[in-house]
DNA sequence: CACATGTGCAA
DNA sequence: TATTGCACATGTG
């Protein structure tokens, strides 16, 4: 390499908005409240180009105000663009702080954008003889590239590349970097609304700048083009030179290229730390005082590119075993054996800090019987299974890790011989039903339910650090990678890094080295030990222990023999279903193909929108989608429905069309081979209330309310002629919590009469006797007594009914009137919310709302809805939850033959042996009502049939 | 093949 | 401009 000088030039908002949604998931929250996302990204980002680089110029660009110059051009310009994310606009003054305090300059130049000004240093300085590198993601610059300018271009996953004219050319398919812009022009760009032809694609710009080279070019030999392109693109002309106009990077923008402005000098360390202290950012002060400080960053850098080859001869898993089955390797030794145990010794340096255990060595090859030995005389210990697959009915042992102290661990690979396998698992049968012995891990349910195959019962307490974080924060993701960085600051070795992504070349675990296997499988455990400490401590702070050891704990043995379980399905009879749909179906796409004059795609709504709204124009002015489509939802069109018979069909087309595609057919598709059976996933950790969720299939949205939809219900069979079903569901669970809990006695008292609630309150609202409310009046106030769990508005409620905004503020206010605590009720969640941060259910489960001090009246409005429905709906998942565990026990120890398979929120659904059913009834009933005393009685009803629709 | 979007099913 | 979810088909990269 030359001595060339080097000038980075930073696109700052692209890099703010990358780091904002690379945390969007888990936003990073300081103790002020302050979403710190965007900040830590940039930083983060230009920490990294420091510390590869080193460049000796550098600079930060800016927009400011926005190109004035083509928004004169184009009055859509950019006019798509969601508003900017608070927190982005927040980070803005922080970032230009620190990077002042960084001597690092910035610049903007007001009725420009970045790129313009980028572009215009990037070409001064290159003749000032820089080498000029881009910093940005954004593929635009690519226009720049030339011998002496680049693009450096963050990839995602990590790591840097760097764009040159080769690169360029190959992935634009141009000669010149020059072309994008022609590129761009024709083809468009969502993001920043440049239109670009119509129809024209990637691959359709591709080709015409192969044969064309340029927009000029192309729009001066439309003649060559053929039919329906040829009438579009000559129809758009002007829409062509325009978009390519939009497309151009400016490169005459009024600043001054001044070569020793843009020198790197030394960082105000000391102003910038104080800055990293105060937005919290721990991390990111030794990665700054490391790039600033360190001599020889070029050296790290290399050592971490070595570290990615891998030169060691793999030995499989198998071979190991076939040498001698039942030994188990050992997670550590002395770090100073290989190379590649160097990001292993570097990790146990780490959290040998903070637990005092050391790094030790033990000698390898002990016998299992030894192993279990040791294993028996602990309190305490993590494991982890490791498995052929996801799938817990089929998947197949590969190996099992444990740990008992933070920073060692050990892994016993499992035989591929069935009756091998077996025979280890038995070995290990009194360590996974020892009573004494906790049982630590990640997502317990999935062991539990692999072990129950090897027909091992696993005894004893048990800590699932993944339920534990659900009760901390049920509002963030709960994966162990997520969990590792957040509290160990530590990125444990991904599956995908293991075993590939998956697709046709995705590995086996069986198929992964042992060596590996056992590095991944132990520093799970070893990991999930360290969590554990973490998580006991903020479940007792939060009040949530409680609720841990005593629901979801128990509550996931629970779930895990429903899982078990499944269901059993008449596929028979969906499938004759399928076939009387097919012909509805495709009657009603022949009416609808006729009165539109043509066939389109029904399904597609971008085709679907197109045809009612441009052709047939049902409407002057069609409602539009976020992204500029034509809207046409169910409640868009219905409004339609009256007028014109093909909305009727259409409506009744996708009515049946989903019923096929969702139940009908897919069902069958998800039926277990190896149990004859539909086994569905709950998930104990996903809905933020606390309630659960199902999938693979979902069996808590099979339809009910219209006549068609509902028929799917009964395919849902007891196992054989000697059971039934048994449905069991709260009756208005919601509202009569809301009632309890707000003491409103006037709702209090219609559910002790046993009342129907939603005439009760239409006969107080509207002020006629109970026996003269009409159906109207009762489906009003059902809307808005369902609206006040949700937290409704006026506008949300007019909208639900046939009431106008102003009637329905009336109605909202009169409701308030009969119901005065109602309305207490709600503002003193509010402020619990606004003091404390969090609301919580009967049982103390929380929700950290933090919008709901927001200034943004939009978010702080539905932090405020959570703090309404979160209470409700979580408390209402509590109470199921307590009555599912009770019945559960009954069941398993009063060796009942009846099963309990499915939850439906307020539902329970029991496969019940015949000769049971007046026991089970009485059993079932009870433990529901008393599972949790209110001040309002809890009333289940029962319904008994031959399918799950009978039993409605 | 992965992802976003629009739509629609349940409590 | 109503809460919590999951999944389908289409369209795009």
């Amino acid at each position: 390499m030359s001595e060339q000088k080097r000038l980075f030039l930073v696109d700052a908002y692209a890099l703010i908005f990358r780091g904002y949604y690379a945390f969007i998931k888990n936003p990073r929250i300081n103790s002020k409240g302050l979403d710190t996302s965007a900040i830590m990204g940039f930083m983060n980002s230009l920490l990294d180009v420091i510390k590869r680089e080193r460049p000796d110029h550098l600079a930060v660009c800016f927009d400011k105000g926005g190109s004035v110059d083509r928004v004169e051009m184009f009055s859509e310009y950019k006019a798509n663009r969601d508003a900017t994310p608070e927190a982005i606009k927040i980070a803005v003054p922080y970032i230009c702080e620190i990077l002042k305090a960084m001597h690092i300059p910035i610049m903007v130049k007001e009725g420009y954008e970045a790129d313009d000004v980028i572009g215009t240093l990037a070409k001064k300085a290159e003749i000032e003889g820089y080498k000029t590198f881009m910093v940005t993601p954004d593929k635009d610059f690519a226009q720049l590239v030339s011998d002496n300018i680049f693009m450096y271009r963050p990839v995602f996953g990590g790591g840097y590349e760097t764009w040159g004219i080769p690169e360029v050319q190959k992935k634009f398919e141009v000669e010149r970097p020059e072309q994008v812009i022609d590129f761009l022009g024709m083809m468009g760009d969502s993001s920043d609304n440049i239109p670009g032809l119509p129809g024209v694609g990637e691959k359709t710009a591709k080709k015409f700048l192969a044969a064309y080279g340029s927009m000029e070019n192309l729009l001066a030999n439309t003649h060559e083009l053929k039919g329906k392109m040829r009438e579009k693109v000559e129809a758009s002309k002007e829409l062509g030179m325009l978009s390519k106009q939009l497309a151009t990077i400016m490169l005459d923008v009024p600043v001054e290229f001044d070569e020793k402005d843009f020198e790197m000098s030394e960082p105000d360390i000391e102003a910038v730390t104080h800055l990293f202290q105060e937005l919290e950012f721990r991390r990111l002060i030794d990665n700054f005082l490391k790039t600033f400080t360190s001599e020889d960053t070029a050296a790290s850098n290399e050592l971490s590119d070595a570290s990615k080859a891998d030169n060691t001869p793999k030995t499989t898993a198998k071979e190991q075993i076939s040498a001698g089955s039942g030994q188990f390797s050992l997670f550590g030794g002395e770090p100073s054996s290989v190379s590649k145990l160097e990001t292993v010794s570097e990790y146990t340096r780490k959290t040998a800090e903070t637990s005092s255990h050391f790094y030790q060595s033990v000698a390898s090859g002990m016998a299992t019987k030894l192993f279990i030995k040791n294993l028996m005389n602990q309190t305490s210990v993590c494991f982890d299974t490791e498995t052929t697959g996801l799938n817990p009915l089929t998947a197949e042992l590969v190996g099992i890790a444990f740990s008992w102290e933070v920073g060692k661990g050990f892994y016993l690979p499992f035989p591929e011989n069935k009756d091998a396998a077996q025979e280890l698992i038995e070995q290990l049968r009194s360590f996974f039903e020892a009573e004494h012995i906790e049982k630590i891990g990640q997502n317990l349910k999935y062991d539990i339910k692999v072990l129950r195959k090897y027909n091992i019962k696993v005894k004893g307490k048990l800590f699932d650090t993944m339920l534990a974080h659900y009760l901390i924060n049920p509002d963030m993701r709960h994966n162990m990678d997520v969990l590792a960085e957040t509290y160990l600051n530590y990125t444990p070795i991904s599956i995908t890094e293991l075993i590939g992504k998956k697709g046709k070349n995705q590995l086996s675990m069986r198929d992964v080295p042992l060596e590996k296997q056992t590095e991944y499988a132990v520093e799970d455990t070893d990991i999930t030990l360290q969590l554990k400490e973490h998580f006991t401590k903020e479940l007792s702070e939060a009040n949530t222990q409680k609720l841990f050891d005593e629901i979801e704990i128990p509550l996931l043995r629970v779930l895990a023999d429903m899982e078990l379980e499944g269901i059993n399905l008449d596929t028979e009879f969906l499938n004759s279903l399928s076939v009387e749909l097919n012909n509805d179906i495709a009657n009603l796409e022949k009416k609808i193909y006729e009165a539109a004059g043509e066939e389109f795609n029904i399904a597609s709504p971008k085709q679907m929108g197109i045809i009612l709204f441009e052709k047939l124009k049902l409407i002057d002015k069609p409602k539009k989608t976020k992204t500029g489509q034509y809207a046409t939802g169910e409640d868009i069109l219905s409004y339609l429905a009256k007028d014109h018979e093909i909305i009727r069909n259409i409506l009744d087309y996708r009515g049946l069309a989903k019923l096929k595609s969702t139940y009908v057919d897919a069902l069958p598709l998800q039926v277990e081979p190896s149990t004859g059976r539909v086994h569905t996933d709950y998930m104990q950790t996903v809905a933020a209330t606390g309630r659960l969720s199902s999938n693979n299939p979902n069996l808590q949205n099979i339809p009910i309310r219209t006549e068609r939809g509902r028929q799917v219900r009964k395919a849902f069979i007891p196992r054989n002629e000697d059971y039934t079903l048994l449905a069991a569901d709260y009756s208005q669970i919601e509202l009569r919590i809301i009632a309890a809990l707000s003491e409103e006695e006037n709702m209090i008292q219609a559910f002790n009469n046993g009342e129907d609630i939603h005439a009760s309150t239409a006969s107080k609202v509207f002020n006629v006797p109970l026996n003269e409310v009409t159906r109207e009046q009762r489906s009003n106030a059902k809307t808005v007594n369902f609206g006040i769990i949700y937290g409704v508005s006026a506008f949300g409620l007019s909208n639900q009914t046939d009431l106008s905004r102003t009637e329905a503020k009336e109605l909202i206010d009169t409701y308030y009137t009969t119901y005065p605590k109602l309305r207490n009720y709600i503002s003193k969640q509010i402020d619990f919310a606004r003091d404390h941060g969090y609301v919580q259910t009967v049982l103390g489960r929380r929700r950290y709302l933090k919008d709901i001090n927001s200034r943004n009246a939009v978010v702080r409005g539905a932090a405020e809805r959570n703090a309404i429905n979160a209470p409700i709906q979580g408390s209402a998942a509590d109470i199921i939850k307590i009555a599912m565990i009770n019945i559960h026990n009954k069941l398993v120890t009063n060796n009942y033959k009846t099963k309990m398979l499915l939850q439906v929120h307020d539902e329970l659904v029991f496969d019940v042996y015949k000769p049971e059913l007046e026991t089970i009834k009485t059993l079932v009933k009870t433990e529901m009502e008393k599972a949790f005393k209110l001040k309002v009685p809890l009333d289940v009803d029962l319904d008994v049939g031959d399918n799950w629709l009978e039993a409605h």
